[in-house]
DNA sequence: CGAAATTTTGCATACGCTTGCAAAAAGAGC
DNA sequence: GCTCTTTTTGCAAGCGTATGCAAAATTTCG
């Protein structure tokens, strides 16, 4: 195996300095058209390219972004993942990847782990973070940006959908419809997502002076999620629209009432979902849900992990992107309704 | 924010050389046990880790593998980078994470990238190396496991399912099933997972002296695939089974049969899948597939990564893993069917 | 208790690169 | 051509850690 070729050596068979040769692969630097000429010769010729580690330690910039993700099982993770990457590559930046378990003290010893490799700054997705953790990061001089989680954290940025909103459309969206027993299927009481989206959701309800007919608790996850659907419509007055807060299990759901129970969807029951995952519009679903928009969230992310990068000591940033409501077929169309 | 706290200042603390916390923190270095306390303490009190970065100049151990991915819509691969993680995890590894677009020249430039991070190895999941950038890995000494492809190539390892095997058995499966027009829907031919599955559906129906009804090619994308099937099925003798070379072309197969097609799964058609993706046992389709085990792909993959890592002149190996068809009601089972 | 064997420790160097500084080279202006 | 300004270049000092080597400390054992 040949040996690791180095700017000295680069340097060497160029005639000039290894310095010389540092300043040809380092944009901005003074280099002259002559000398820059014949380093690059020399460095094609031996296959020479800047060892990202040994630029990393002197320069304190590692090019890498640390992230951190709960569960690949949402359909609307790999999708984000996926952007993220890829807008991230496009800025000379990379992903090091942490799962962390949803155990407790996890995150904890992803996060510390994650700082000893320098990375510049850190996404958390789908996680939450305790202040302590908040200012660990903060004290080693990383920005941290919460995807899909906000959190009221000094100095902690956090992108995420306009859940409220989002939420308040469907209820509006469900009354709209003329149901008339309407319930909501709740996701994880820990996560910003469920709450804010459960809040947005009774609001509009509460305007019209209507409270939730029912309430379960599906946690996003798969089998408490179904065990859910089956309490729900296990009595007399079963819910004729159930508002569901997120894809994943809202499919479970569809499924369950259809398969399961014998109901049909819309027919019986409207069910609508949040996140638009791409099984969303398979022709078995066609779940009317709300978008969250990830290009769009990955692009704020981004912009605004390489601002809090570049401008140590900006303001952290909360941002809100608009989820529109998408119609297809899984809930009843009010007449007339546009949007 | 505070300074970086470095070994020097730990040792400073504690009233001892550098290195003495350097050994401290490593492991089988030689430390007597009054030192490693005393640095212990130092150390926790100032909250130092040691810089992974720094280490891995002097050591050459980055601690990182690189992984590219190719497309991240195939439920399969997030199932996979989880699990690769975790295991990779457990092993003090992380991953970075490369994108590789499907366009030619990408992975060139993607592999040089990854290269230059220093990582100890590379898994390249659903991606083809042609020979050229496969001894530039090699030139590096970094051993490089292909993820579900195999190919010929000196001294690259590879992990897939048995293929041949697995459609094989689905060939045989929808024979017993007395099935009179067999179709084969196939993924992209660059694809060796592809070209082994239909050789072994192939074989399976040539040993009873039978041909394939139909073929058309989903390429693994999803409006490739509805085509196909549309053509498949749109003459007057019809196929009635369909064996479909991944589960998530089978989905939408499924989905078209049904919903637009207006045929009955498995009453008019059989559709055996391949991958087991989550979505393949969901209520709506419970498609029948042949299993990818996950699990252990991952499992070999780790020790064949980590072994060649170790064993820098080891001989590269090959694994197939086992892939067992799982039953489910896309498709007629035949009397007396046990396996 | 003392010599030999063993373990522990600090020193110094190296890993591959960036960057401040001062010297050298090149341009500008007259 | 000569001085003054501007650009280019090399030198050398790190960045934070691991590690070979030799000295120091400790243990072993007759």
């Amino acid at each position: 195996m040949a040996e690791k070729v180095t700017a000295q050596m680069v340097a060497e068979r160029a005639g000039v300095s290894q310095s010389a040769v540092s300043r040809v692969f380092t944009p901005g630097a003074s280099v002259s058209a002559r000398t820059e000429k014949k380093v690059r010769e020399a460095a094609s010729a031996l296959g020479y390219r800047p060892n990202v580690l040994a630029r990393a330690m002197v320069s304190g910039r590692s090019r890498m972004i640390g992230l951190v993700v709960a569960y690949l099982e949402n359909q609307f993770y790999p999708e984000v993942l996926e952007k993220l990457s890829n807008a991230l590559q496009a800025e000379g930046y990379h992903i090091l990847v942490f799962m962390a378990s949803q155990e407790a003290g996890t995150l904890d010893t992803v996060v510390e782990e994650i700082l000893d490799y320098q990375v510049e700054g850190i996404v958390l997705a789908s996680v939450s973070l305790s202040s302590d953790l908040a200012s660990r990061c903060q004290a080693a001089g990383v920005p941290v940006v919460l995807f899909n989680r906000s959190q009221d954290i000094d100095g902690i940025s956090a992108v995420t959908s306009d859940n409220f909103t989002g939420a308040f459309q469907v209820g509006q969206f469900l009354l709209a419809g003329e149901h008339e027993r309407i319930a909501y299927l709740a996701g994880w009481e820990g996560a910003s997502t469920q709450r804010d989206r459960q809040r947005g959701f009774v609001a509009a309800l509460d305007v019209a002076g209507r409270r939730l007919h029912a309430w379960e608790d599906g946690r996003f996850e798969p089998s408490r999620t179904a065990d859910a659907v089956r309490i729900m419509f296990d009595r007399s007055s079963r819910p004729d629209a159930v508002f569901v807060a997120g894809d994943q299990m809202a499919l479970i759901a569809m499924d369950v009432l259809r398969h399961e129970l014998g109901l049909s969807v819309p027919g019986d029951v409207s069910v609508v979902g949040f996140d638009d995952v791409p099984a969303a519009s398979w022709l078995s679903y066609r779940l009317t849900t709300v978008r969250q928009q990830a290009d769009l969230m990955v692009a704020r992310c981004v912009s605004t992990l390489l601002r809090a990068i570049e401008t140590p000591g900006a303001a952290p940033e909360r941002h809100a992107i608009e989820a529109p409501l998408i119609l297809r077929a899984s809930a009843r169309i009010p007449q007339g309704w546009t949007q």
